[in-house]
DNA sequence: ACTAGAACAGCT
DNA sequence: GCTGTTCTAGTA
């Protein structure tokens, strides 16, 4: 008898191995491991992988599998093993781990259901449960979940009279297109089309059409051609003259558009160069991570293209990575562009369905090429030729829930297996890239020239308290001001950037400082003009307006700091004649928003493009000369390590949105503190200073990359037991970790309270730690009961992103 | 995560 | 003694 490893969907510790289960004999040659199963466990009925095959099982008796949901295993050896690598790094379950890799469609759907067990009991059924199964034999769960004859129904359950069935759902489905066939032979036709009465005209022009059709056609395309009706079809069918039949198909998000075909640039020497060494990593199957330094317009894109096209014609697969915000139209069009239907796109903003779709063509071999956020990573091909991750910097490219796994990592891991490249680029690496670049881990290739020649843009500085002091309290300088209205009268486009949505960041009372805060978390309210509401940005929580001070009832209330809305409603009064574009959170939430508002200003329908990181990225119209950030140091004051790094980035990246085409670019960054380095470098466009200046104080206070991190997070609606907790957790990691190991903590989160849990967090610094994860597991394993019965929640982070 | 079964508490 | 609620162990 052959027996089954199944790691169960049930996401808990002490669920988090495999399962042995019998496989029944009829499958013992169908099953394969990295097949979805459905499997009973307790007394439901779950979904299950299939891990491993073995012929011998060291317990007794083992319960059968129940049903093999994949014909063709979702998950390769490769993933698999992949799937157990995320395990021991991240620290999550193994479920995690390989449900992450696949689209969410696949995920299980679990229905209970109460059934008659025999209808003989029907009348044995108490009086108050008998209407619920006056015409059926089963009900949902749910109907009943709620209501008072539940005591009652579980009487009937354990008298035998009815039974709880547990089922195993698809959550996704695959998109079917009805299509008709005539089914006679061709000597019966004739003879049908003359046995239909001569007033039906609509069913003879439709047989006459299904004739000339022998694999049938899509129902839709028939009933247009014919202007026939359904009734028409049913009747043909009723006749046993024509036959429907379901088709699978995909959702196609871009069907309807299409792409002009793009051949290869001619690339410059410095292309040229950065491109040979990828070329020749491919042809050889040789594993090296490149990491492609070229500043913004530099021709990054054209690079990765024909090392694409390299792959390709070596009958490989490349994976491309995105940051989220940035895969706009514009970029997919340019893949599309190049590569036709061999290419695969996935990212957030598709549908489960959709994406479900686009996944299959990568599993069925259909496409040879996937653009995509970072769950692309995942993409299954089996033949991978390179991967490559573009603005490799961008935090986007770890997630933030379990696994919290970083794109860049999942990457190499899989490189390697592949014995392929992997090709990291950014006009300003991390510096955890660039420093293994000099170190030789990684192979640099640099891009120092703009194609256009033109050079990158000038950069004005403008001190903010300095025009404060000269009386200029507005949120424009004279010099930004002065320069948009340049640009309206040139008829040349400007972009400006803004940190923060919503109106005004936090609302105060000016008599008694006070300041209204979400009920819910640590957090102020950000107040929302249009809705005239005050928003949380964390929990969402929401509540109108006060006019009155809630703690000594003031008139006196004021919003301060600046949101793009605020902006927004500024711009339209400073400068009526402005057409003005805002893009944040609030604007593009919609499905098609983002692109919508995007090609409006593409087609030159704006003056002003105004929003939020979204449009930091990625970006590339000709005709904007002017680009404004207008608070550049919002971001520098936030508690995070990587705050001046991230500040450098954004800038530079803004930066380089201006005067890409022919027309040069100009760009002003507003500031409170114009002498920090972060800010001078930026404008100077200046990365290795900045690199080196960063590296010096990374290295001085112990941060990535001369040290790796852990960050723990306790949480829980009681501020004493989060702290207890978190301080025997500290003592726990000083008694167990080496000397060399620094732990942080117990400190209060920057966000002390979220969704009304209070949250501690415990940091550690560490260069080498033999048993590091096993050290982390005991202390998860330790607050087990906790964390399953009281509300208590430990999440560990191996390499945090986000402080808060 | 869920469930069945045990332990426990309240009520006619 | 019965019914409803909370706790707990176990899932192959």
């Amino acid at each position: 008898m052959k027996v089954a490893e199944v790691i169960v969907d049930v996401p808990a510790r002490q669920t988090d191995r495999p399962f042995d289960y019998e496989i029944p004999e009829k499958w013992a040659e169908v099953l394969q491991v990295g097949m979805r199963v459905a499997v009973p466990f307790g007394a439901r009925r779950l979904q299950g992988f299939v891990v491993s095959i073995k012929s011998h099982s060291d317990l007794k008796t083992l319960k059968p599998i129940e049903a093999i949901l994949d014909v063709v295993p979702v998950l390769n050896e490769e993933l698999l093993r992949l799937g157990q690598y995320l395990t021991e790094t991240t620290l999550c379950f193994a479920i995690s781990a390989y449900q992450a890799m696949l689209p969410a469609a696949l995920k299980a759907k679990y229905e209970k259901e109460i059934r008659l067990v025999s209808e003989t009991y029907r009348m044995h059924l108490h009086p108050s449960v008998q209407p619920f199964f006056a015409e059926r034999s089963a009900i949902s769960w749910k109907e009943i979940e709620h209501t008072n004859v539940l005591s009652r129904l579980q009487k009937d359950i354990q008298n035998g009279y009815l039974e709880v069935v547990y089922h195993v759902k698809e959550k996704g489905t695959k998109k079917t297109v009805k299509y008709i066939v005539c089914s006679l032979p061709e000597e019966r036709r004739k003879e049908a089309l003359e046995s239909i009465p001569a007033n039906a005209t609509k069913q003879k022009h439709l047989l006459t059409l299904l004739f000339s059709a022998a694999d049938g056609m899509p129902l839709k395309e028939a009933l247009e051609q014919s202007g026939a009706s359904y009734a028409t079809v049913k009747t043909l069918i009723q006749k046993g003259m024509i036959c429907e039949y379901e088709i699978e198909t995909y959702r196609d998000p871009y069907g309807q558009r299409h792409f002009e075909k793009t051949a290869p640039l001619s690339l410059t020497d410095e292309q040229q160069q950065a491109l040979a060494p990828i070329v020749e990593s491919v042809r050889t199957n040789k594993h090296h991570v490149f990491l492609l330094y070229g500043v913004t317009g530099s021709g990054k894109t054209e690079v990765y293209m024909q090392a694409i096209e390299e792959v390709l014609k070596q009958g490989k697969e490349a994976i491309v990575l995105v940051p989220e915000i940035s895969l706009t139209p514009q970029m997919v069009e340019r893949f599309k562009g190049r590569f036709g239907s061999q290419v695969a796109v996935l990212h957030s903003g598709l549908s489960i369905g959709e994406k479900y779709d686009e996944w299959r063509k990568i599993h069925r071999k259909e496409v040879k090429l996937v653009v995509g956020a970072r769950s692309a990573i995942f993409a299954p091909f089996e033949n991978l030729g390179m991967i490559i991750i573009d603005e490799e910097h961008e935090a986007s490219y770890k997630q933030e829930e379990t696994p919290r796994y970083h794109a860049r990592d999942v990457a190499i891991y899989r490189a390697r297996f592949h014995q392929c490249p992997v090709v990291l680029g950014s006009a300003t690496p991390s510096l955890e890239s660039f420093a293994r670049a000099k170190k030789g881990v990684y192979r640099l290739l640099t891009l120092k020239k703009r194609m256009n020649e033109n050079g990158l843009p000038a950069v004005n500085i403008v001190d903010m308290r300095e025009e404060l002091r000269s009386g200029n309290r507005s949120m424009f300088s004279r010099t930004l001001f002065k320069k948009l209205q340049d640009r309206l009268y040139k008829g040349e486009q400007a972009v400006l950037f803004l940190n923060r949505r919503g109106y005004s960041t936090f609302v105060m009372c000016r008599d008694c400082g006070y300041v209204i805060r979400c009920p819910h978390c640590d957090i102020s309210l950000t107040y929302h003009r249009v809705q005239q509401r005050l928003k949380c940005h964390y929990c969402g929580y929401e509540e109108p307006v006060a006019h009155r001070c809630p703690s000594c009832e003031s008139e006196h209330i004021r919003f301060f700091g600046t949101g793009t809305q605020k902006v927004e409603e500024e711009l339209t009064k400073l400068l009526p004649q402005a057409r003005v574009i805002r893009m944040d959170v609030d604007t593009t939430s919609r499905k098609g928003a983002h692109e919508r508002l995007l090609s409006a200003f593409g087609e030159g329908k704006a003056d002003i493009l105004l929003g939020t990181q979204m449009i930091a990225k990625g970006l590339d119209f000709p005709k904007v000369t002017l680009v404004g950030v207008l608070t550049a140091d919002t971001m520098l004051h936030l508690p995070d390590f990587r705050a001046c790094e991230k500040t450098f980035q954004l800038l530079t990246q803004v930066s380089g949105r201006a005067g890409r085409h022919e027309l040069p670019g100009e760009v002003v960054i507003q500031t409170y503190t114009p002498e920090h380095y972060s800010i001078e470098l930026a404008a100077q466009h200046d990365y290795e200073t900045f690199y080196q200046k960063e590296m010096a104080i990374r290295k001085l206070q112990g941060y990535p990359p001369f040290y790796y991190l852990t960050l723990i997070t306790v949480s829980h609606p009681e501020l004493t037991k989060a702290v207890s907790v978190t301080e025997k957790i500290a003592a726990y990691l000083h008694a167990h970790l080496s000397k060399e190991a620094l732990i942080l903590g117990p400190v209060a989160s920057p966000i002390a309270r979220l969704h009304d849990r209070y949250r501690y967090q415990c940091m550690i610094k560490y260069k080498r730690e033999a048993n590091f994860t096993q050290v982390l597991k005991t202390v998860v394993d330790r607050y087990q009961q906790d964390m399953s019965q009281g509300d208590l929640l430990i999440t560990i982070d191996t390499n945090p992103y986000m402080m808060m």
